[in-house]
DNA sequence: GACTTTTAAATGTCTGACAAATGAAAATCG
DNA sequence: CGATTTTCATTTGTCAGACATTTAAAAGTC
């Protein structure tokens, strides 16, 4: 573990980036105690303020956990699917939130990615599954509720399909994608009318995944992107009108 | 902003939490400057090292970047693609790493998500990336080639099919399905002839991006994926016979 | 006016210290 | 002797103060 102090890095950052490949390259595992912040500052030629932030550096990924007490110290963590879950979705909310990524991009995107799982969700989804779908399409069709309210209703109705598709790794990878569109998604007002519309293709999603037809859940996915991107781009485009002709 | 002395979850990470939350819902936006750190140590009642290893909590994921100097200070950071690419692989490979996923379900997640992106390659893909792809192809059939070398150019291989799809979200959630899956690919030992196979699945694929094929880029990648599992699949098979019986 | 020097502000790092938690070992008691 | 309590060493969490280093703006100089 080589580290230079005259690097503009900043030793923590080397330190804990020393740290972490060792973790990945499987030096360490999980459930490994490290050595404690006065052998660490002692084995960097370092002041334990310094190990502490780099080990806090790695405590931000979830890759250590540390416990106080004798026989205490930091210890390499199982990264967990809820971490990993969590993770994912702040970064990516925070990229299309900070980049200007463009609706349709974002859009494009996620529902490229969801389609992915029509077939595995239609042919493993469980009753359970199922029935949170029916229960999130009964949720979107009440009067009153606020458009913030609609949309996470909507998440939690294309997350329960996804997990339908009873792939960890998949559902993992696509909490990102469908989570970081709420915001989004919440720069939409949605009238009765394309409320309406939303829950007949979701219905049409959720039969399909009754019925085990893949295709069908894919198409209608598809069907359920055009509307989406059309119905973002009208709203976009009044109110672009009212902006530059604001009588 | 409040901050807990007693609570167990310690004072630099609710600290962090409370910025980071700021920033999540727009309070603080990009370039914007934080309170030095002796301001902060101030405003919430901790002492500067606490102030700074929330920081470093925040620098851990990107969020702010710190600058030295007059003036200088935390700023809020735009998360970059190439930023959460990073992020993104790590957290994949830790992912898949530390928690026992079985090859099958990495793999079909990967592919899964791999195809969704065919269509979109086929319609978009540059004469740069199918000529990258090509190079890889060339590459992999070259002789001599250790299995680490293989991989590291499969992955290039796909990355560059990814990539042709020409929509950087997709690009970015897909960097950690494909990359992920080296270290797992890495434990698999490539015959000349299984070589051959993949190097040919990556022909057909590349000759219908080529052609603007979407649905045979599709198709071969679902051969590709049938053909990792079974090879896959034997080789395990073939390490626990031997594992067994060990004459 | 252009260039150089000074200076103040900020982060990076170190030293030393004390508080709090925690499990193990030692002491105590039935 | 066994069970319980107490003590204690270890380790992280936090604080205070200090100095080094970097950086850009302000003051000074030609």
């Amino acid at each position: 573990m080589k580290i230079d102090p005259s690097s503009p890095a900043g030793l923590s950052a080397q330190i804990a980036g020393a740290i972490r490949d060792a973790i990945m390259a499987g030096k360490l595992i999980v459930g490994d105690r490290l050595p404690s912040e006065a052998e660490l500052a002692e084995q960097f030629a370092v002041s334990r303020p310094t190990v502490r932030e780099a080990l806090k550096r790695l405590a931000a990924q979830s890759l250590i956990r540390t416990q106080r007490g004798a026989f205490g110290g930091a210890f390499v963590n199982r990264l967990s699917y809820e971490d990993a879950h969590a993770q994912q979705i702040t970064t990516s909310t925070l990229l299309l939130g900070m980049n200007e990524v463009s609706f349709d991009t974002a859009c494009e995107a996620r529902f490229a990615m969801e389609r992915a799982c029509a077939h595995l969700a239609a042919d493993r989804r469980t009753p359970d599954q199922l029935a949170t779908m029916r229960a999130e399409i009964h949720r979107q069709g009440q009067p009153g509720l606020t458009d913030e309210a609609f949309c996470a209703s909507d998440v939690a109705f294309h997350r329960a399909l996804v997990d339908a598709a009873g792939n960890p790794v998949l559902s993992y990878q696509l909490a990102g994608a469908v989570e970081a569109m709420q915001p989004l998604m919440n720069m939409i007002t949605f009238t009765a009318r394309s409320r309406g519309a939303i829950c007949a293709l979701h219905t049409r999603i959720a039969d399909a995944a009754e019925a085990r037809d893949g295709a069908g859940v894919a198409a209608a996915l598809g069907e359920l992107e055009a509307y989406t991107r059309a119905l973002a781009q009208s709203v976009f485009a009044a109110r672009a009108q009212a902006a530059a002709d604001p009588r």
